[in-house]
RNA sequence: GCCUAGGUGGUGGAACUGGUAGACACGCAGGACUUAAAAUCCUGUUCCCGUUAAGGGAGUGCGGGUUCGAUUCCCGCCCUAGGUACCA
């Protein structure tokens, strides 16, 4: 019988569903591991042929824990809460649940198909009640805590209320709003309850208050700063504006800290943790204020203190609250058209015009904070109200903006370093010795720093502080596809709902776009009332909020008691690796390590970071076919097609053509003129008999007809072969194009597999004879380059081993039973059903490969191993025989072996000739 | 501008701590089997010189350096991809 991939791969699909092969449960004997996906949002449009690459390589090293003994934990989930079925339910008016659970169904059936090893019985879905009731609970944690800075974590907001009664806010070092109030726990006590709720909420976790968003009109809600790019929403690309709204915000800021250090604890690719430092921002710096006359002074933060004596001017961001009073009556006319002007430049032609320099001067002055001398106040835009104070001191010997806006508006630059050279352009440079810089004169910048802070500190103009560019996190969403947030409102303050009362189920709405007063979806659910008379919150949450703790819940998922129960956490802990895409670095990663922090100082769990080791697949783009319609005199299209070799004779334009009607980028011509109607009477202008087609390289999507479906590749090639070669097209974490060329290889290299184990005549045939040393080589060498290769994440170099090793087998006819079954264990992570097939071939038991033993490597089979160890020639240099061995190359020529012991064994290996190249030994033949 | 990753045949890519560069696969060329095709198998395939051959030379983005020896390490530059940006 031939290796016929459809009939064994929906033979052994249907096994593993019907026994639960892969069903996991917690065990005691076995070393836990868990391999989680990033789970998709289930879209309309089905899977293409890039999104299982790192299904398959979590697949492919799950399969190889459980092989090597572990008790492997691999998920499989649905973010299903999201826009486009909103979007989708706005147009057509279908609810978005039927929508996702068709989409679901659908995506399952694809994710089927390849084979994975999920536990499917702990599948989550986001938008199903059973699940987001947690979020909604885990939202109320986030509510009831607040951030101890003195325990450096989160705690109920029992203990801040104790504190309150006790002592009033005297004492709290807490991560709260700016505008908190002073009291005593006199005044505690006699605060109206509206009052206590209203302090109450500057401290927690969640919390509401008035703050500039990122408001897009034409998706009609708020969004989170990594769901803007460039002044767009990252979804449709619509404009974005700053509007002041009541808003849920989460108080991520307080974590700021502990984001930062716990990176240098996990395992991820540099790029990543870049990304999330970046984003967390932290400037080690000062704070310092420039007093004005009768009022508070100007703070600004800078990273430079050491450069204050080189101050010439404050300038402050249009936005800025002392914009307003500090303007003289001169000045006013010129500061309001500056700000005008400013206010109507977008945000996005602000990032465009980095170049051309503008502010006004306010016609105030602030005093020098040491000197006392006059500085000028300007306003400018190239000042952001949203980073540090919304201030700056400007040092133009030191900052090359400053330097140009001085310039420009002819204002004083002050060299302060003997190394400065400001002839032409700002000098930032640290190495030199202050100049006319009062008391730090002739000192270094090591020296000068803390003198002058120490100073500041001592006339109360100034301290040391870390910045930190990331803000709290928006959480309140204007839609209606989300989770609910448990929330009533009573005397316009928020109230969490009880616990039993969760979830707080989704209301039916009659339409999904929000309502003619501009209340958000829910705002049309009739009768929607918290006890019948309390106002719900209308807002849902973030698509964010669901997959910030979802790791969490497939350990424990049927768990109707608590999200996830003790023991389950505490035997699984956190994922041991993780894959997915590297375009959730700033967003999901980000909110996921916060909450998950929370949860642990909240005594839910001990890990501080959720995801130990994290990989990043490449994206796998479209490569696109194209065909040349040759154009007439006129430069219309004629129905002459010419091949990419002889395009240039014509004059011809490049039209996209199915990439599943071309082979080797040679077009099928008879299916082409079936492909549109318009080219059923195609003619062609062929190349050596062929139509070679043209491609490039592009996005995935079905207006470049270069989607390549998963389930027409199985269908053809079977799942095996695509698991092979997605993983055979190149390193995991690189992107690469898909290009079904080649495929054929792969799956020839399955058919040799079978073939190994059946004679001429297509018989099963495996022989019990003992293996020769030269099979026990092929064998071993695999088993160590598998494991040394799956370790490092190297799937692509193990195809290649594969086939070699294969290619070696049948070189050798060999069919030996000892060798051919450890060789399939090796190959069950990558091609789980023809080995699964195999296995029960060779008389063991269904189902069990998966859990077999993953062979031990023995390095004597080797013959290169034979000769593995280090060995000393004249008594000083190590080598390892046949490597290379370092040795002084003058001394080559005089090359002695007079280690006896060496030579003994070269001798006994009956070693004929040693082979040198360039003066060194590198190889020894026997 | 800054950060990160990368640049190797016609193509995808190997070469894990410096040690015979181009494994493996695709493609291409030639051949075997076949009435023919498919399938399968064999041979060749970095480039240049050399009639085949023997043989020689060059070669891992470019220019230098360290080393007996560099795709690998160091310095300078160019290019590509991703991220980020008046962040004080």
């Amino acid at each position: 019988m031939d290796y016929n991939h459809r009939s064994i791969e929906q033979k052994w699909q249907k096994f593993w569903a019907e026994n639960q092969t892969f069903k996991t449960a917690e065990s005691t004997d076995k070393p836990k591991y868990y391999v989680l996906d990033m789970f998709p949002y289930p879209s309309g449009a089905g899977l293409h042929v890039g999104h299982p690459l790192g299904y398959i390589a979590s697949d492919i090293f799950s399969r190889y824990k459980r092989l090597k003994g572990f008790n492997v934990l691999h998920p499989m989930g649905y973010d299903s809460f999201g826009l486009p079925a909103e979007q989708y339910a706005i147009q057509t008016g279908q609810h978005p649940a039927i929508t996702t659970a068709v989409n679901i169904n659908r995506y399952r059936e694809q994710l089927d198909n390849i084979g994975f090893s999920y536990d499917w019985s702990r599948e989550v879905r986001t938008s199903n009640p059973d699940y987001y009731r947690w979020t909604q609970w885990i939202f109320m944690q986030l509510f009831n805590s607040w951030y101890n800075k003195d325990a450096g974590k989160a705690e109920s907001i029992d203990t801040l209320i104790d504190k309150f009664n006790n002592s009033g806010s005297q004492g709290i070092n807490a991560e709260s709003d700016e505008d908190t109030s002073v009291f005593s726990a006199a005044d505690w006590k006699v605060f109206s309850e509206e009052e206590q709720q209203r302090e109450l909420l500057k401290y927690r976790l969640a919390y509401l208050r008035e703050s500039t968003v990122n408001w897009c009109a034409a998706l009609g809600t708020v969004l989170a700063n990594d769901e803007v790019i460039n002044g767009v929403s990252e979804r449709g690309g619509y404009p974005v504006e700053q509007k002041k709204m009541m808003q849920w915000s989460m108080r991520i800021t307080a974590y700021a800290d502990r984001l930062l250090s716990g990176l240098d604890n996990v395992d991820w690719p540099e790029p990543l943790v870049e990304m999330q430092r970046n984003w967390i921002g932290k400037s080690v710096g000062a704070s310092v204020i420039f007093p004005l006359s009768h009022k508070r002074g100007i703070e600004v933060f800078t990273t430079r203190v050491d450069t204050l004596f080189g101050v010439s001017f404050v300038v402050l961001a249009p936005e800025h609250e002392l914009v307003e009073v500090l303007t003289t009556d001169e000045q006013r006319l010129a500061v309001e058209s500056y700000i005008e002007k400013t206010a109507k430049k977008s945000e996005l032609d602000r990032m465009a015009d980095t170049k051309s320099v503008s502010g006004v001067f306010t016609g105030s002055y602030a005093k020098h904070p040491i000197t006392g001398d006059d500085v000028q106040i300007w306003i400018a835009d190239y000042v952001l109200a949203g980073y540090g104070t919304g201030a700056v001191m400007a040092v133009p010997s030191g900052d090359q903006r400053d330097y140009v806006f001085a310039k420009h508006f002819n204002l004083p630059i002050i060299p302060i370093s003997d190394s400065q050279n400001i002839e032409e352009q700002a000098d930032p440079n640290k190495n030199g010795k202050y100049i006319n810089s009062d008391f730090i004169n002739g000192m270094t910048y090591q020296e000068a720093v803390p003198v002058l802070v120490a100073k500041l500190e001592e006339l109360k103009l100034g301290k040391a502080k870390v910045n930190f560019r990331m803000r709290d996190a928006i959480f309140g969403r204007q839609r209606y596809w989300g989770e609910p947030v448990p929330v009533y409102f009573k005397n316009g303050m928020p109230y969490l709902i009880k616990e039993e009362e969760l979830p707080l189920l989704l209301p039916e709405v009659d339409k999904y776009l929000p309502t003619e007063t501009g209340e958000p979806p829910l705002g049309r659910a009739e009768g929607w009332k918290y006890q019948d008379q309390y106002e719900y919150e209308l807002s849902t949450m973030p698509g964010w909020a669901g997959s910030s703790w979802y790791w969490f819940r497939y350990m424990d998922s049927q768990n109707q008691d608590i999200f996830v129960s003790k023991k389950a956490v505490d035997y699984w802990k956190a994922v041991d690796l993780y894959i997915g895409g590297s375009e959730h670095a700033t967003g999901h990663l980000l909110y996921s390590r916060f909450w998950n922090k929370v949860l642990k100082d909240l005594g839910f769990h001990q890990e501080e970071e959720p995801f130990k080791k994290l990989i990043n697949q490449g994206m796998i783009q479209g490569r696109s076919n194209f065909v040349y319609r040759v154009l007439d005199d006129e430069g219309k299209g004629t129905n002459q097609f010419v091949s990419l070799g002889l395009k240039d004779q014509y004059n011809s334009i490049p039209l996209h053509v199915d990439v599943n009607i071309v082979y080797n980028d040679v077009l099928d011509t008879d299916k082409f003129k079936t492909f549109r109607p318009d080219f059923a009477d195609a003619e062609f202008i062929l190349e050596n008999g062929k139509y070679i087609c043209g491609t490039e390289v592009e996005k995935m999507s079905k207006s470049k007809f270069n989607v390549v479906n998963p389930d027409d590749i199985i269908e053809t090639y079977g799942a095996d072969t695509l698991r092979l070669y997605e993983m055979f097209l190149g390193p995991l974490e690189q992107a690469k194009p898909w290009n079904t060329n080649g495929i054929e290889g792969v799956h020839k290299f399955l058919r040799k597999v079978w073939r190994l184990f059946h004679d001429a005549q297509g018989n099963f045939n495996v022989s019990d004879e003992k293996p020769t040393k030269a099979e026990y080589k092929a064998l071993h060498k695999i088993i160590k380059k598998v494991e040394d290769d799956i370790e490092r994440f190297s799937f692509n170099t193990s195809v290649s081993a594969f086939m070699i090793c294969v290619n070696e087998l049948t070189d050798l006819k060999c069919n030996k039973r000892q060798i051919l079954q450890d060789l399939i264990i090796v190959l069950e992570s990558y091609a789980p059903h023809i080995t699964e097939e195999l296995w029960t071939l060779l008389g063991n038991e269904a189902g069990t490969i998966s859990y077999a033993t993953y062979p031990t490597f023995n390095p004597e089979y080797l013959v290169e191993s034979e000769f593995a160890y280090p060995v000393s020639i004249n008594g000083k240099m190590k080598m390892n025989l046949p490597l290379a061995l370092d040795l002084d190359a003058k001394a080559v020529e005089e090359i002695v072996i007079s280690n006896a012991d060496v030579q003994r064994y070269l001798d006994s290996k009956a070693v004929k000739k040693l082979i040198f190249v360039k003066g060194k030994i590198i190889n020894i033949v026997v």
